[in-house]
DNA sequence: TTCCATGCAAAGGGTTTGCACTCTC
DNA sequence: GAGAGTGCAAACCCTTTGCATGGAA
């Protein structure tokens, strides 16, 4: 683990380059902070209880700067709304089936052997293990 | 391999308590005689050349009820458009992120190790494994 | 002062729904 | 004839875009 965790929302803008508007802190203060699994529309939700009048449109930008700088992942888990992951570091996914609700799995709790062959001379861009299960209670 | 290819829509239907309509047959002979990986909008364009009258929203319920039926699956790999995948062995995928376009991978290519110690004693639903690549130029 | 960020509202794509018509059993 | 299946159009949800305002360098 090559992990700081950035305590100040703010150094953590900067260390990417990005410009620590309010709207950009309330977003990363939700979200950035601790390892979270959120949605837009959540992200939104929560960020509104520190600037109330943050729009949805500026949440999307947010959502997608954060991405390209490398604050964020999209998981590819389910097909209506994009779950957006402050977990950046290789890992794989818990999901359950009847909630929605995602957890982490360390990187080392799975091994997917055959990879190499399975890709062959193709440029790999990432693998994705995305285990389904039912009874995950915990909000994820 | 379990497989029995049904060559005759009528007969899968049948076998599935499915009510063979025109409709259910057209998107049968596009989507369930071959492996295939296509979202709702090409399956509406396939089948619209065996039956131009056919409508979206048909095309949204036959879908889903396949799905219900256990005669399609429904892949976690795009957040855009749902996309339908005709082979419902386990078997994981190859996609490439610049083109979309969907190749299966065979079980037996790739193993997943660990998978009882990950989900304890949670209810397993299933496990997807989505390999990113980029060059992967055939149609998938 | 120039450029970037924000907010609002409208537009856009994918999917679902309401309702009348048609077909199957 | 009763109930299921279909088609059309409108509605819906998530996301993006256009444009004018406001803030940062």
């Amino acid at each position: 683990m090559t992990t700081t965790p950035a305590l100040d929302p703010q150094a953590l803008l900067r260390g990417r380059d990005i410009l620590p508007t309010l709207q950009r802190m309330a977003v990363a203060q939700v979200l950035l902070l601790q390892p979270a699994h959120m949605t837009a529309e959540q992200v939104l939700e929560a960020a509104r209880r520190l600037m109330p009048e943050l729009s949805r449109a500026t949440v999307y930008a947010v959502l997608k700067l954060f991405v390209g700088q490398g604050l964020l992942k999209e998981l590819p888990i389910d097909g209506h709304a994009t779950v957006y992951d402050s977990n950046v570091q290789p890992h794989h996914h818990l999901y359950d089936v009847d909630t929605g609700h995602v957890v982490d799995l360390p990187a080392a709790s799975l091994q997917v052997l055959g990879l190499p062959q399975a890709v062959g001379a193709l440029e790999m861009a990432g693998v994705d293990v995305i285990v389904r299960v039912r009874g995950l209670s915990a909000a994820g």
